[in-house]
DNA sequence: TAGATTGTTAATCGATTAACAATC
DNA sequence: TAGATTGTTAATCGATTAACAATC
């Protein structure tokens, strides 16, 4: 029931469940047991149910689970169903990619403001928002108090806006930049995206391929 | 020295000590030990030394590592020094900010070929590479062998292309699209970007807020 | 040499898997 | 009821941390 801390590792699967529940949902579904979600998902049910207890007992015994109210109770404890205020900062190819790419509203997300340094890119109008000039961002913040912030900008860009934000009561980033934010603020929920870590690990796996079935995390 | 099979924790750290050490590098930095790394990073010395030795005697007692030495040992073991070539399937917003903004050439990465299935597309020219149509896949692939695949389309549209690939002697995909490759294509190497997992693991932690330190992988 | 710090073994901790009684 | 499958405890496995002898 939540009582306790749950573990990263569990926190980290959520999302792979919650993705597919979705798809078996749209498949038209309506119940599975642990045992046959595992095999779809390629890990075991002892998992799939020491998970899901960590949160609450969503199943039931000879019947399994039913997907549509599992997939909505995981919306839940992921707070997918809490309006989350966002802005996004850096409006290169990267930050324009994201704003457009992303399905940000159905995970509770609205991005209310773009912003770039660059003069050339202000005025532009990406998502039917415009993108303002960075100096802007406090006057933007005051007035309409986003709690996290999209950073799609280099590393050497984000060591001084970050603080600034912090103070301007952002609670959390999604981080793009290679900037190390929790190294000089605690307390700051972060969530770091480290595209060229991936890449690495996928030259590594090339270079040193063994035919094994990956993990997921 | 790499004899048994090295765990998946250990690689994926890899990425970031490489990350460290260059930041460290540029710095002037020559020398470095594990317990300076350690609080660098924040972790503990031993497990660096732990995850160096799965590969080999890099350090020297009393001195700690050459952090340039080091560096490019962790390059070799991840294969940022050998040629791989690459071609992009999928250029929209996601593809073209991959192709832009990614810094491939340093890890030993060549996109050769850019390819959208959008005849809009076709023709334009992104970092010297024109746009090809999807149809021509197979000529270009039997032509210049490339090894790798980074795919930014839809799910949907991944199940038929990846079959296709793998028959064309793709051996890796970087893979964007959320199409589930290993499911179907065992001792193919895939690496997954999940963006929106991410997205939803920085829901989880706003919501439940608690004030802890994140762990790295 | 003395001091520092590695490489490596052993101990601890946490996460995954197995087993089974509870129960729908 | 009988069969299926959960929720949960106990066992196993793997990863992290601690300790220390080797050595630069």
């Amino acid at each position: 029931m939540q009582s306790s801390v749950i573990s990263n590792s569990v926190i980290k699967r959520l999302p792979r469940y919650y993705r597919f529940l979705g798809e078996l949902k749209a498949q038209g579904m309506t119940r599975i047991s642990s045992k046959e979600l595992s095999d779809r998902m390629g890990l075991t049910a002892s998992q799939i149910r020491q998970d899901l207890n960590c949160f609450g007992g969503f199943g039931q015994q000879g019947y399994g689970y039913n997907i549509e109210l599992l997939q909505s109770e995981i919306a839940k404890i992921l707070g997918l169903d809490v309006p989350k205020n966002a802005i996004l900062i850096g409006m290169g190819n990267l930050g324009k990619a994201v704003t457009m790419h992303m399905n940000f509203e159905n995970k509770g997300f609205h991005i209310i403001g773009l912003f770039d340094s660059k003069e050339s890119l202000v005025g532009q109008v990406v998502k039917n928002l415009p993108i303002r000039h960075t100096d802007d961002i406090d006057e933007f913040c005051r007035e309409n108090r986003p709690q996290i912030a999209i950073l799609c900008i280099p590393k050497e860009a984000a060591g001084n806006i970050v603080g600034q934000l912090i103070n301007l009561g952002i609670k959390g980033f999604w981080n793009f930049s290679h900037y190390d934010i929790t190294l000089n603020h605690k307390d700051i929920v972060v969530e770091n995206v480290h595209l060229s870590d991936s890449l690495m690990t996928l030259s590594y796996q090339l270079i040193n391929k063994q035919t094994k079935i990956p993990t997921f995390r």
